[in-house]
DNA sequence: TGCCAGGCCCTCTTTAGGGCCTT
């Protein structure tokens, strides 16, 4: 695969239309499978954590205190991404996110993401679920730091895409699985992921 | 005060409802 950017954010709330803001990224440049950078930032936006979202990953209101502004990270944040084509774990989430917080600080950024869990739930149809903590358990992937922050499911995200990768290039006999073969299996029933595939190959 | 998401996917479906997944 092409490099790609593997991105993942804690935030205040489910949803940035409500007024919840992000408070950590975490971001892995990922290529031909392997990670080769990183970035990670807590933010500080103003917005106040609640208590149980302080329980479920870890990051305190306290914390914040001592982070960067949200603005200047989100501007390193896509420095360092650059053009490369995004993935995030259920990315219909992350991309609000990503797409709100560049809004507040006027860039923007259009390339396309794919979605991680749409792809596992193709590639890996019989998992017991496909929250990220379980497919890294079926696909006997490594737990590189706690779940629920930034930077572990990022990398961890990372590795459950190159072990999907893997698998479809195996099972399909494919040089390469780049971002745009991604994109189109998650947007092709499950049942016709074969056809998707064999179809892309021409 | 209490509530506020959104897209995908399955099924006892398609003129719908509810679970999954992200914090």
């Amino acid at each position: 695969m092409e490099r790609v950017a593997v991105i993942d954010f804690e935030t205040t709330g489910m949803s940035p239309e409500h007024g919840a803001r992000a408070t950590e990224i975490g971001i892995v440049i990922l290529e031909g499978g392997v990670v080769v950078d990183r970035y990670q930032s807590l933010m500080k936006s103003g917005a106040r954590i609640p208590s149980f979202i302080e329980e479920l990953t870890g990051i305190t209101n306290a914390m914040l205190r001592q982070a960067p502004p949200a603005a200047q990270v989100m501007r390193e944040a896509a420095e360092f991404v650059g053009e490369a084509p995004l993935i995030a774990h259920n990315a219909s989430f992350d991309s609000r996110f990503w797409h709100a917080e560049l809004e507040r600080v006027g860039l923007s950024c259009q390339q396309p993401f794919a979605c991680s869990m749409l792809v596992a739930r193709r590639v890996f149809p019989s998992a017991p679920s496909h929250k990220l903590g379980t497919l890294i358990e079926y696909a006997d992937l490594q737990v590189t730091g706690r779940f629920h922050r930034a930077l572990a499911d990022a990398e961890m995200t990372a590795s459950l895409v190159a072990r999907m990768c893997d698998e479809l290039a195996r099972t399909y006999g494919l040089r390469d699985v780049p971002h745009s073969l991604l994109r189109k299996i998650q947007a092709t029933p499950r049942t016709r992921l074969a056809e998707c595939v064999r179809s892309f190959r021409g």
